[in-house]
Parts: C-alpha cells; structure tokens; sequence
DNA sequence: GCTTGACCTGGAGTGCGCTCCAGGGGTCAT
DNA sequence: ATGACCCCTGGAGCGCACTCCAGGTCAAGC
C-alpha cells in the first residue's frame, strides 16, 4: 500500500506503522507525547484509524526525528498548530533547524573524509601485505 | 595548544579533554571500556599524562563516534589492533562503516530537501500575509 | 461458541552514552 | 601549614527514545 491509496475509513495502525517506518509502540508513544497534529480517529471498538493526513503527518515526523530534532522541540513545533497565526514561529523553527542539519552534514563529511583517508592508508597497507 | 605543540612528557586529562572536544568524564570512560589503543602514562602521584599518540588516537575515537559507530564496535575495531596481521579487518571494518555513514548522509538529505519544501511553503505564507 | 489474532491501556523496563558524586589524594602559592 | 585546585577511583544516576509487558476487549473465521 501507498499513502495515496488508503481506503477512505483509515487505516489501522499496524498500517500506518508500516506506511511511515515506525514501529506500532513508537505510534502510541509519539500520541502520548503530544506529537500527532490530530490523534487519529477511533472505530466503533476504539481502535485508531489513520487517515492519509495522519500518515502524512507521521512522515513529517520522521523527517524531523531523522534529522535530529529531539522529541522535545518537535513537541513545541506541534504545538505552534494549535495557535493560530504562528506560521512566522513555525517558519523560524524550521529554518532555525535547517541550520542545524546543515552543521550536522557538514561535520559529517568532515570526519568521512578522515575515514576515507584512513582507508587509503589501509588498502596500500593491505595491497603491498 | 594544538596538538602538534604539546610537551614531550604528556599533558594533563583536562588538556586532552580541550584538545579532543571531549570531556574529562568521557576520556575516563573510554578508558574504562578499553577504547585507548593504550592507556596513557601516569605521572608519578598517579595523573594520566597524554603523549601526542594519545590524543591523535582520541581524534580517531571521536570520528567514529560522531559518524555514529558506537562503542561496542569500536571496541570491536581497537581490539583488532591488539592482533597482528588483523589489517585487513579493520579495513573491512572501515569499509562497512564508511557504507553505513554515506547511506546516513543520504537519508539526512533527502529530508533535508522536504525540510525545504517546507521551509519554501512557509515563506510564501508568511510573506503574503 | 470457541479460538485466533490484532488491537487497547497504563506502566515498567531497556540500552546507550555519558555525567555526576563521594571520599580521598598530591602540589603549589601565600 | 592552610587553602585552592586539579586529579584519582568505584559506582550511582540520568536523559533520551523507545520497547515490552500484563491483562483485557473485540471481530472474524471455523
């Protein structure tokens, strides 16, 4: 299944754990804390329902999780949602973040390039043994 | 102090501490879970004096670390140094590491760019607001 | 109507990588 | 010789992000 052909009721959240690359209990987990933009509906016998807007959401999760952002600021930058007017915040979250990926990669690269180098020096090592 | 000027008879934890961007605690502790390709010298009441070796060998540690092997393999990759001949598997070791981090980078970018977008969407927002 | 299996809740447990602490030196300037 | 510092050890504690568990409900298939 993709998240453009969800059935129309939603979907459970095995499903949806599926869909975003998370696990069933990081679902609930990251419900309690807050972190859905709407919890998902419920059936007639109180299981969640995932809409396509939820999985969508969850996504964005991850790509702010995946990035680094700890649970704890992705909570505030939920949070902004619930007022209205606060896209400059969320806009400045956002970019103040990017920076961070940024820095991040860039570190990154700097020690690959360390490890390449060590490599070199290993694979002579290893060719003239 | 950089670490090519560093006194022949070894400097101080705290020293090593600054010139790895590691802390105290940290440099203790990776001695304790046998992270030291060798164990600093001590001065006579008992103090660690890192040599050159030393610290050069902290920079190795921290490369790993922040490309995001942990500890149980590094300890892993250093023990290797303990067995002759083990060249080739620490370059294999390296190899492996190096795939992991690249496909890492990658991930990272790819939601970099949906941070973006959505960053993109913001500004368009804000701005005709 | 009974089993199977996916789901529910609240809460405890886990793994990682540090970080902090108590209690105790040694060294050096005043 | 007193105080200020840095250092030592063993071990406890912590923050984070899950992950697992017990005990229970419900729907569907046989």
């Amino acid at each position: 299944m993709t998240v453009t052909e969800m059935p129309a009721g939603g979907v459970t959240i095995s499903a949806a754990a599926e869909l975003s690359g998370l696990s069933v209990d990081t679902l609930r987990y990251y419900e309690k804390e807050g972190l859905t933009l709407h919890r998902p509906e419920r059936s007639s016998s109180g299981q969640r329902r995932y809409t396509e807007d939820n999985v969508r959401w969850l996504g964005t999760l991850v790509m702010l999780r995946k990035t680094g952002m700890p649970i704890r600021d992705i909570k505030r930058f939920v949070d902004l949602y619930r007022i209205e007017g606060s896209e400059p915040q969320r806009l400045a979250i956002l970019q103040a973040h990017r920076v961070h990926v940024l820095e991040d990669l860039n570190e990154v690269q700097t020690h690959l390039d360390a490890i390449n180098r060590k490599i070199d020096y290993y694979e002579e090592k290893v060719l003239n043994a």
